[in-house]
DNA sequence: AATGAAGTGGGGAGGAGTGGGGAATTATGG
DNA sequence: CCATAATTCCCCACTCCTCCCCACTTCATT
């Protein structure tokens, strides 16, 4: 489970630090790819493959095949270096907007990436519209 | 699994760079098509072979005809040279409208081929028709 | 204060993408 | 059947980027 949120950089390189407590889970390879709205995200290689055949079931061949023409270059499969790091490709850096300070937040069954701005802003409308917590 | 999207050039000899993170699959050959809609489509051996076994199960005579011999004709079987370049077949390119630019596109269990304003625009359509990003 | 883990930065070797020369093979014309 | 043209294939070369490694800093723990 992917919980937490956390300011990090991401380098002249294009690496970003992985949270050290989302390594453990990354350890059999991940998946990073266009989020839902300006940001990346991240998913273990085994949710991406549920995720993909759940979203894949119930469609006409041509509704599948613009579908799978649109997730599936996409994404990337991602490893890590050795110091926990992994290289974000320069397209989706520049699809979510990210620069230098991005916010990595943890969301159950993913984690993604956002320019730390876009988080904020977005952290600030879910306030105001009085999105509630439920605990 | 094919994963990204890749800017890569055909040369003046009708060659073309597969990606690096695609070779590995395609050790036991693969085979190069005409894809649906204005691209070409790149199979493993393997795929190619199940492929083919489903389509023949599941159409009718007629339409299995005209599928078979618009098909199998044009495709070929493809290796790689020492640098992990594939030749395009003149009669593939032009079906496609690859000139120089093309984008190199995976898609799960093969690899697409487009030109790359082709690619642009048929993305930018499927943006335009709210076909949205769902992870 | 010492130790170790986490995040960040950067150098350098090797790999990836591209271009082109030249030999071997195939096609074409007499 | 031979000579020439065209094509394919193999190799070499260049540039740029990626990946691997080492290093520094900060912070928490002991």
């Amino acid at each position: 489970m992917f919980l937490g949120e956390y300011e990090h950089t991401i380098d002249a390189k294009g690496r970003l630090a992985v949270p050290a407590k989302f390594r453990a889970q990354m350890d059999r390879g991940a998946v990073i790819s266009k989020g839902m709205g300006t940001c990346l995200s991240v998913y273990t290689m085994e949710r991406w493959d549920e995720k993909s055949a759940e979203l894949a079931s119930g469609k006409t061949s041509d509704e599948l095949r613009d579908f799978e023409r649109r997730i599936y270059p996409s994404a990337s499969e991602v490893e890590l270096d050795g110091q926990g790091r992994m290289v974000i490709p320069a397209k989706l850096r520049s699809y979510a907007g990210l620069a230098n300070e991005v916010t990595v937040a943890g969301v159950r069954d993913h984690f993604e990436i956002w320019d730390r701005t876009a988080w904020q802003t977005y952290q600030e409308r879910l306030d105001a519209e009085g999105t509630r917590i439920p605990f």
